[in-house]
DNA sequence: ACTCAGGTATTAC
DNA sequence: GTAATACCTGAG
């Protein structure tokens, strides 16, 4: 990866592989980055606006410092791992897995903050994409900070467990939150009351965070495991949802059968890239409707 | 009217 | 432990 300011300050990355942003904000990981009339996506992310549009080989960043970029945004875009070492340990293992690395090229997993990804995903369970990311959307609307407006659209940055805090269940009721207002209610009040900072999960280990996650209502074994994957470094985790479940079922049933359950087969048969493969499988089934 | 959407909590064996 | 069932909501 190599990344420099270009005459009109926008931040260029590149030696990263071909390009598609596409695969990176359209595959489900996230919810806060939409794609403008241009084609590039706008995005909230740290309590900044950011836009990204893309060549063959380039991403071009606009509306952040270098000095934000840096400290921040490279993790933020996993820039700095080698996705191609990724593929190549993975894409031998089956036709399947080799089809859905090639379609999913420039996919890449982001390094998201864990409170938000934690509320988001529970936000997503049994529930469909463009409402997930409406109400995402009014909530960091309702509670979070106002950042800036740009291009004629007001920002806000997703609310910190305090700022959430100040919502009642009546008022999340109204943002069509569903059943799920009561686990944001519970999550937030346990996260402030018992002082918890997600971000020390990350020094756990996978099963010890994923223990620990699950306590919170409304946090099964899937959603634990997106956080865990999306948010704290996890990458051994493979979520099983609705499509992974469809590919498992299609796919790799005669596999799966010699195993004791799915997650034994995924851990042996994927071992230490299993996230990145489950995202790449994920973003290949939905896409291409497998088995659906 | 009825199903479906990145599942989870609860209840009943 | 595992299977069955209800669950907010609204688009199609």
């Amino acid at each position: 990866m190599r990344y420099f300011l270009d005459n009109r300050k926008r931040i260029i990355i590149t030696d990263i592989g071909k390009v598609n942003l596409g695969h990176i904000f359209e595959n489900g990981q996230c919810f806060r980055w939409n794609k403008a009339e241009t084609g590039n996506y706008i995005g909230v992310v740290n309590e900044k606006v950011l836009e990204l549009s893309e060549t063959e080989n380039e991403i071009i960043i606009e509306n952040i410092s270098m000095n934000d970029f840096e400290k921040y945004f490279i993790e933020y875009f996993d820039f700095n791992t080698d996705y191609s070492a990724i593929i190549k340990s993975i894409e031998n293992l089956d036709e399947y897995i080799n089809e859905a690395t090639q379609f999913g090229y420039g996919l890449r997993m982001l390094n998201q903050e864990p409170f938000e990804t934690l509320i988001s995903f529970i936000i997503s369970a049994n529930n469909n994409i463009p409402r997930i990311k409406n109400t995402i959307e009014k909530i960091s609307i309702q509670y979070g900070k106002f950042i800036m407006d740009y291009k004629g659209k007001s920002y806000y940055g997703f609310p910190t467990p305090y700022e959430l805090s100040k919502a009642s269940l009546e008022e999340l009721r109204e943002l069509g939150l569903g059943y799920r207002d009561r686990y944001l209610i519970d999550t937030t009040k346990k996260v402030i009351e018992e002082g918890i900072d997600l971000q020390e999960f990350k020094k756990m280990s996978t099963k010890e965070a994923k223990r620990k996650l699950i306590e919170f209502k409304g946090v099964g074994n899937k959603v634990s495991e997106c956080v865990l994957l999306f948010s704290l470094e996890k990458y051994d985790v493979f979520p099983i949802d609705t499509w992974v479940k469809k590919i498992l079922e299609y796919f790799y049933k005669n596999e799966v059968e010699k195993y004791d359950s799915p997650e034994t087969f995924l851990k042996n048969y994927f071992e230490l890239n299993a996230g990145y493969a489950q995202q790449y499988l994920f973003y290949y089934a939905r896409e291409n409707k497998i088995g659906g």
